[in-house]
DNA sequence: CCCTTTCGATACATCGGTGTATCCAATACA
DNA sequence: TGTATTGGATACACCGATGTATCGAAAGGG
C-alpha cells in the first residue's frame, strides 16, 4: 500500500525501477502472454521482489495498461512523424513506405499489442480508450491524406478520407493477423505495402501473395 | 490418467460429457478468455467434477485445441455452403452478404478465435495448424471467386484470385478488430459488406465509416 | 440379469502465487 | 552531514488450483 502519496517529496531511484518493471515485463508478456505471467516472474525477470512491485504498481493490470499506454504513445507518434515528413503535401507512395516500416517492426510489440485488444475486448472500460486512441491515429491519417487528394486521386470506392484512414487501419490489423502466425516479417511489409498503395493510389501495382 | 485407451470397449456416456465439457468451455472462455481460467471454473460451469474433467482431457490447452478445432471447422462448413449457394457461377455480391452473415454472427466465438490466435503467435505448432486452416479457407475462397472472371470482372489491382482471397481474409481480420473493440455488430457487417464488395467489384458502392 | 469394464466423484498432498506487515537501506532536503 | 522520509526486501499467513490415487456407480456385453 503505496503508489506514491498524493504529496510526493521524493522520486528518482523510483522511476528507475518502474521503468525496470516496464521493461522486464514487455518482454514477458511477449514471450507468455497476459494471462500466463505472474507478479512474480515480472519481478523476477527484473531483477527486483514483489515488494518493489506493489510499491510502484496494485496490480498485474494496472502495470499491463501502463506498459501499453507507454508504448502505444510511442509508436503513435512514430506513425505521426512519419506522416508529416514530407512539406505540406503528401506523397503517398513515399508515406506508405515509411509509415509500414515503422509499424510493422517489432514483433513483440505486435504480440503485446494483441494480448491487450483482446483484454480490451472483454472490458468496456479498457475498450473505450483503445478506441479513443485508435481513432486519434485514424484522424491524423485522415487529416494527413486530406492533403493528398487533388495530387494522387483517393480512388473513390473508399469514400472521404476518413473512410480511407479506417480502411488503411483494417488493412493494417488484417496483415497483422497473418503476420502474428507466419513470422514473415518481409513478407508482410511487402504485402501491407502493395495493399495500402492498391487502396490509396488509383490502380497501379499488382499484389503479390505468394505465401501459405 | 485415462483419456480412453487405444481399446475403446465403451463410450455413450463419455462422448456426452465431453460434449458438455467443450460447450462449457465455450461459455467460460469467451467470458474470461483463456489464460483467465482454471480448470475447475470450466468443470463447475458444466457440472462435473473435475475427475470428469482429467477423464477426458489431460490438459487445459488441449480442451482449448478440440474446442477451437471444433468451432472452426463448422465455421468454415457454414463459409463454403454459402459460397456454393448458387450455381456453378458466381453471384458476387449475392455470395459477400450470405458469407458477411455467416462470419460476423457470433461475438463470442470472435472471442475465442482471438484468443486462440494470440496463443497460436507464441506456439509454432498451433500456429502451423491454423495457418493451414487459414489457407484452405482461402484456397475455397480463390477457387469459388475464379467461377466469377468474365460475369464481374475482378479489379486488377488484387492479382488473381488467389491475391483477392488474401484481401479478403485480410479485410475479415481487420474488420474483426474493430467489432471486438464497439460491438457495433450492424455496423460491422455493413462495412465489411461494402469493403469486400468495393475490394471484388471494379469500384462502385461508398464506404459508409461514421463510427468512432 | 449378472459381471466386467469404464466413467466420474471424492479425498488428499502439494505447490505456486497473492497480499500484507515489518524492517533495513538508500536518498532528498535542511 | 544529519535526519526525516521513502523505496524495496524479507517473512508470513493464506488461498486456490493442480494432479493423483482411490472408490462407488453406471453401462455395455454375454
Amino acid at each position: 500500500m503505496a503508489l506514491k502519496g498524493s504529496t510526493g517529496r521524493v522520486t528518482r531511484r523510483r522511476v528507475h525501477t518502474r521503468a525496470n518493471l516496464l521493461d522486464a515485463a514487455f518482454s514477458v508478456f511477449a514471450a507468455k502472454g497476459f494471462g500466463h505471467v505472474s507478479i512474480e516472474e515480472v519481478c523476477e525477470a527484473a531483477g527486483y521482489s514483489r515488494g518493489a512491485f506493489y510499491s510502484n504498481f496494485s496490480s498485474l493490470d494496472e502495470l499491463f495498461f501502463a506498459l501499453y499506454r507507454e508504448r502505444a504513445d510511442l509508436i503513435a507518434e512514430q506513425v505521426s512523424g512519419a506522416l508529416a515528413l514530407d512539406g505540406p503535401d503528401l506523397d503517398v507512395p513515399a508515406a506508405v513506405d515509411r509509415v509500414t516500416d515503422v509499424l510493422l517492426l517489432d514483433r513483440d510489440w505486435l504480440l503485446v499489442k494483441t494480448d491487450f485488444l483482446v483484454h480490451a475486448a472483454r472490458d468496456p472500460e479498457v475498450a473505450r480508450s483503445l478506441l479513443e486512441h485508435r481513432a486519434r491515429l485514424r484522424r491524423a491519417i485522415a487529416e494527413r491524406l486530406g492533403r493528398a487528394r487533388g495530387h494522387t486521386a483517393l480512388p473513390a470506392v473508399l469514400g472521404d478520407t476518413d473512410g480511407a484512414a479506417h480502411a488503411v487501419v483494417a488493412a493494417y490489423d488484417g496483415v497483422t493477423t497473418q503476420l502474428l502466425l507466419d513470422r514473415d516479417l518481409d513478407h508482410a511489409r511487402g504485402w501491407l505495402k502493395q495493399l495500402l498503395t492498391a487502396l490509396l493510389t488509383d490502380g497501379s501495382g499488382t499484389l503479390d501473395h505468394t505465401k501459405n
